[in-house]
RNA sequence: GGUGAUGUAGCUCAGUUGGUUAGAGCGAUGGAUUCAUAACCCAUAGGUCGGCAGUUCAAUUCUGCCCAUCACCA
């Protein structure tokens, strides 16, 4: 049966520049999609790439405000910029849309009315905090405080990045607005959510998640941690996610709830029906075709690891319970470092794509040397300067370039341009090896094994050097009567040229043009390796496909990419899930506040003697033990404590010690953790190793409350 | 803190369902060559497969502990 597919990339946020780290992945999918359009008809005889800039949301807003300008204006500017750039980098999406679109909106509204219909939409009042400078309510990451943990100043209201404690807004400490310094006030507000701790929900993503092909196995994985094993685990399940904001927000009102506007990370993967949904009224596709829920076509979406959570929980939930299709498979890729780190402003390896292409160097050569660099995993990628050069210097230039040009020369003086018969040539066998390793560097492309392919197809060109090493095309050109020899040896050796670019073509399309007209041959397909170029076929005199890499542009480009100021956290610059929250930090001083806890704090904590009953190894785990605790109820609570590097199990049962009965049961991989011991630890710069369990004297017995 | 991943030659990475001398490309060194933008070809050197312990006739591979790096914790 022949294949329809529907692809896309993320979409990048419309508040920033398209940087090296988001190349990562559309040239990924763009390599993946131009394998797919390469395949014959009768095996693949569609295939769509769309994606669209992510438009909406507070930092949109705010920007545009900064700037002077609509939000509008500012997403128009953005669209423009990205759409250069991933021009730039020769990404051919079929459709570059926005979320801010009719159809997005359509889309949106539509889904929307369908979860209510299902009953999957609540409506309920939360208490959040409010900037009454600036008259909005605040994303988590635009309240800033002290960390109500460890008193650090200046931290966001989400988590606190000096003691990695995680808490919410109303925990923090003297709370200020990032955007105006005001004192937020705590209000109400109706908000809409989409009700994830469903039961049909719940039962529907632990089976999504599980089906093979749906996510890589690392995802799967992470996928079952948020989710828990089965049906019985305890009742800490997903929790319902907020999909609406207050005005004044830039996005799309919610149509029954004035006000009231769409999340932008609702409105997101949305924009993905939007973009093809546009794609189809121009192009006549049907979108049904594509998104009904019994769909036979393919739905894969290249994603980051940080976004898998939207795309592999949120978003398939949505789309069954709106009656559409699931996505066939998410692909999650790693994130970009440069030369062993963050990209970082201030060494200049913060690396935007318009500079890159400015400084003059060629997309092609990243495309090539990300493509060596890629698999199918979600590990972080390098890209090593140093190694980047010599990489693509020596493949590219030295062993693949290198082909047609030491041969190209002969048949154009010798030969008029004409080409040998090689097909049927006995001589020709050697290229047999060459031609048949289109099907395995086949799969490679589709499983995304993008280094696996490239390494095969060097191994290829080597071999092909080899050869002309081996015939010597230069010796039989001196000598009279070894003609016939010199034209087959270098007809062979255009051959292999022509095979190779051929497997580099959905890395390198550019330079597949260039050789196309340099060989005078129709645009080369999958199916094109089976067959030689004919003899007689005239091929064009050689010019230079491809420069090599001089050390001096990489120089240029991290200068050009240098700033001098003091560098600005960036940590979270290449993410796509920090659209909500990234937030401009503003400095506020604020006075320090005593750290103390009032006698009522401190009997919020129900502490207890407690038996072990029996404790034992947790399989798959390096640190956790599991404890069967009597604190005098009917049933041992189950706590999991991470002491197993000082404590065997079997000395621990019978023993006493402290716990704390009301702490929150927490869902952990093997089970429910229902509560916690106490013990005692030195700082965590290892000066001082080792895990000391509290015991009480004796005369104590389980349940005894401590205080 | 918890979870997951990674750690193999100077660099970038393969690989090992436990089995003799651990691989490639680049780089280095030596040689050969001159068709090719000094590319290509041949050869050599270079690794306690992060560290320590255990299981085993045998561990880079399995188990435990430790170290380092990275990500995630909605």
């Amino acid at each position: 049966m022949t294949r329809k597919i529907l692809v896309t990339s993320a979409l990048p946020y419309a508040n920033g520049a398209i940087h090296l780290g988001h190349l990562v992945e559309y040239i990924q999918t763009d390599i993946w999609v131009r394998f797919q359009k390469m395949q014959p008809r009768e095996k693949v005889s569609e295939c769509w790439y769309v994606c669209a800039d992510d438009t909406h949301g507070t930092p949109i807003m705010l920007r545009a405000e900064k700037d002077g300008i609509t939000p509008e204006a500012l997403i128009e500017r953005v669209h423009g910029e990205h759409a250069r750039d991933f021009a730039g980098f020769h990404v051919a999406f079929d459709n570059f849309y926005t979320t801010h679109s009719d159809e997005t909106r359509a889309c949106a509204n539509e889904i929307y009315a369908r979860l209510k219909q299902a009953g999957l939409i609540e409506k309920r009042t939360i208490e959040q905090y409010y900037d009454p400078v600036k008259q909005m309510f605040l994303p988590d990451r635009f309240i800033k405080g002290e960390c109500p943990k460890c008193g650090a100043k200046d931290q966001y209201g989400d988590n606190c990045e000096n003691c990695g404690a995680a808490y919410t807004p109303n925990d923090l400490k003297e709370p200020y607005s990032a955007i105006s310094g005001a004192t937020p006030e705590l209000r109400n507000s109706d908000h809409y959510f989409f009700k994830l701790s469903d039961p049909s929900c719940q039962s529907f993503l632990r089976r999504w998640t599980r089906e093979s092909g749906r996510l890589q196995a690392e995802a799967a994985n992470k996928m079952q941690e948020w989710l828990g094993f089965d049906e019985n685990e305890g009742e800490n399940k997903l929790t319902d996610w907020d999909i609406s904001r207050d005005a004044p927000y830039f996005g799309f009102e919610i149509p029954d709830a004035p006000g009231k506007y769409f999340y932008v990370w609702l409105d997101a993967p949305i924009g993905y029906m939007g973009s093809f949904r546009n794609l189809c009224d121009r192009r006549g596709i049907d979108f049904d075709d594509y998104w009904k829920p019994d769909s036979t076509t393919e739905l894969y979406h290249f994603i980051g690891k940080d976004i898998l959570y939207f795309h592999a929980l949120f978003w398939p939930a949505e789309l069954e319970h709106a009656a559409f299709r699931t996505p066939t498979g998410i692909f999650a890729h790693g994130f970009l470092t440069v030369d062993g780190a963050k990209m970082s402003k201030s060494r200049g390896t913060f690396i935007t794509a318009e500079s890159y292409l400015q400084t003059g160097l060629n997309p092609e050569w990243l495309r090539y040397y990300y493509a060596a660099k890629l698999n199918s995993t979600m590990e972080d990628i390098d890209l090593n300067l140093e190694d980047f050069t010599a990489r693509v210097n020596s493949d590219l230039i030295g062993k693949y370039v290198n082909i047609a040009s030491r041969c190209a020369g002969f048949i154009s003086k010798k030969f008029d341009g004409r080409l040998a018969e090689v097909q049927t040539s006995p001589s020709a066998a050697w290229l047999q090896p060459l031609r048949e390793a289109a099907a395995s560097i086949a799969g490679a492309y589709e499983e995304r094994e993008f280094g696996r392919a490239l390494r095969e197809v060097m191994s290829l060109a080597d071999a092909a050097n080899v050869v002309v090493n081996e015939r010597k095309p230069w010796d039989l050109a001196k000598q009279q009567g070894r003609e016939s020899e010199l034209h087959a040896a270098c007809s062979q050796a255009i051959e292999a040229f022509r095979l190779l670019t051929l497997y580099l073509k959905p890395v390198l399309p550019k330079l597949a043009e260039a050789v196309e007209a340099f060989l005078g041959i129709a645009p080369l397909t999958w199916s094109d390796a089976a067959v030689a170029l004919a003899a007689g076929h005239t091929i064009n005199a050689y010019s230079h496909l491809m420069t090599r890499i001089d050390p001096k542009q990489i120089a240029a480009l991290v200068e050009a990419n240098k700033e001098s100021l003091a560098p600005a956290p960036e940590a979270a610059a290449q993410k796509h899930a920090e659209k909500q929250e990234n937030a401009a930090t503003v400095a506020v001083a604020q006075a320090a506040a005593e750290p103390h806890i009032s006698i009522d704090d401190f009997m919020k904590v129900d502490l207890r003697i407690a038996r072990i009953v029996d404790a034992g190894h947790v399989e798959g785990t390096e640190k956790l033990i599991r404890l069967a605790l009597d604190i005098g109820e009917e049933k041992p609570r189950q706590v999991f404590a991470g002491i197993k590097s000082a404590y065997d199990p079997a000395q621990l049962v019978g023993r006493l010690t402290v716990m704390v009965a009301n702490l929150a049961p927490r869902k952990m991989k093997f089970g429910m953790s229902e509560g916690m011991v106490l013990a005692a630890s030195g700082a965590a710069d290892g000066n001082t190793p080792g895990i000391f369990l509290l015991a009480p004297d004796a005369g104590a017995v389980p349940g005894m409350r401590v205080k």
